[in-house]
DNA sequence: GGTTGCAATCTTGTATACAAGAAGTCTTTA
DNA sequence: TAAAGACTTCTTGTATACAAGATTGCAACC
């Protein structure tokens, strides 16, 4: 998503760190159990503790820190109980969108608009790796923000940010990008077709099984493609 | 909810200062349009600006209040669309959490204890006013919490606390009261005899009319109870 | 070796100082 | 009177200072 044109005067240091911190546990360079202080934070970003702690509590709000009271931060680990719960109500949020898009006065665009995207029909077109996994991530976005709640959107995004990480862990398999494109273009066929119950149980099949193939991430998995990153890119962890 | 027995050590002051502002704000201490700044609040609960910041931006997040730059906060308005989104994700969580509990391997505990609450055979028990307003708020607390999903439970208790104001102005007429009474009987029923379908459909009119007798809520009435509450307890806004 | 006590260091939580800018006020001028 | 402009005051955003306690490393002792 393009920065919002709000006219909510200059990003604040506070919003640069929150954003900073949580790209570095999207791309690995922060992994669960690392500990770290907010004065290491502050001095790597050039900033004071003052606005660190507050992107710190932002994302302890959110559920990526922890805070040991005077002991320092740590990564928080990957609970599989809060990913299963997480990824229920992602299956209850985009049910209840499927549903909701139906009961809409007129289609929404965004349907002609993923459907050029989703197209079964222009295999030319496809995109693939990491690709792929952002377009995937923006379907079922865009579905969910045509649904026209923002609270639910909003509670959506956040899901989705959560679980971004294992996310990233799928999408590897050429046989999976082949399902995701006929998936989504099914999906999309039944909500053209105003079949609401159709979409829905096409949807839960469709996050089901993205969500058995990610069943398997284990701690070691991410270590390892943490490792992969590092020596790619190296810098500071 | 009485305070959690978890080793974290002691509230901190910022966790204090959250908690004051939040229930003035449910008081209607701070009603929407009110204006002030961190040192009032700072000076008011006799602390320094720095944990008022972190309540305030934390309430910020929950869509309490927004900071204006560098020209002080205020209580945000209520926004028509935004009560009805919530009303609307609130009844797709609550209807969700109606088919989990009958998907459960044995019915959970929490059906037996509402159903003592709130069984028709003993009128005489039948609580009233205030009384009967948490006595709702936990009825769909637990039955979520039932569904035994975390993210769920903390998302809704989100909502619920974002729409506790306007539910406070429900809960007058005894007829609501009967209703209440009645409707949250018949929705144990159902899931009491494994019936998912009734019991989301029960749940939804039941939601749905206390939208109605809310959707009258104007600002203005809101100050008005404001007022009443001021006169009776008075003390800085 | 294993353990205990102590002290130095590090950490967060809170208070305060400073900077940049918004807002309101008061004076001055036509 | 009305308007304009300068100035004072107030506000948040950031940096720093201080306090209480947790952690750790080391030395002394059994």
């Amino acid at each position: 998503m393009a920065e919002s044109g709000a006219p909510t005067q200059r990003e604040s240091m506070a919003d640069r760190i929150y954003q900073a911190l949580k790209e570095d546990i999207f791309e690995f360079r922060l992994i669960p159990g690392d500990k770290f202080s907010e004065s290491d934070i502050a001095q790597r970003l050039s900033a004071s503790r003052t606005p660190v702690r507050e992107a710190l509590y932002r994302l302890e709000r959110e559920g990526y820190v922890d805070v040991l009271f005077r002991s320092g931060w740590q990564i928080r680990q990957l609970d599989f109980k809060q990913i299963e719960e997480l990824y229920d109500l992602r299956i209850t949020l985009e049910r209840a969108a499927m549903h909701k898009i139906c009961r809409l006065d007129k289609p929404p665009p965004a349907l002609r608009l993923l459907n050029d995207i989703w197209n079964p029909d222009a295999p030319s077109e496809r995109a693939f790796g990491s690709t792929v996994r952002a377009l995937d991530e923006s379907f079922h976005c865009e579905l969910v923000a045509a649904a026209d709640n923002d609270e639910m959107t909003q509670v959506h995004q956040r899901i989705t940010d959560r679980l971004r990480i294992v996310r990233r862990l799928d999408f590897t398999r050429p046989d999976r990008i082949d399902a995701t494109y006929r998936e989504h273009a099914e999906i999309l066929q039944a909500l053209i077709a105003n079949n609401p119950g159709e979409a829905a149980e096409k949807m839960t099949a469709h996050i089901r099984t993205s969500q058995e193939a990610v069943k398997g991430i284990s701690l070691e998995r991410i270590r390892e493609v943490s490792q992969q990153h590092r020596r790619r890119e190296p810098g500071r962890p």
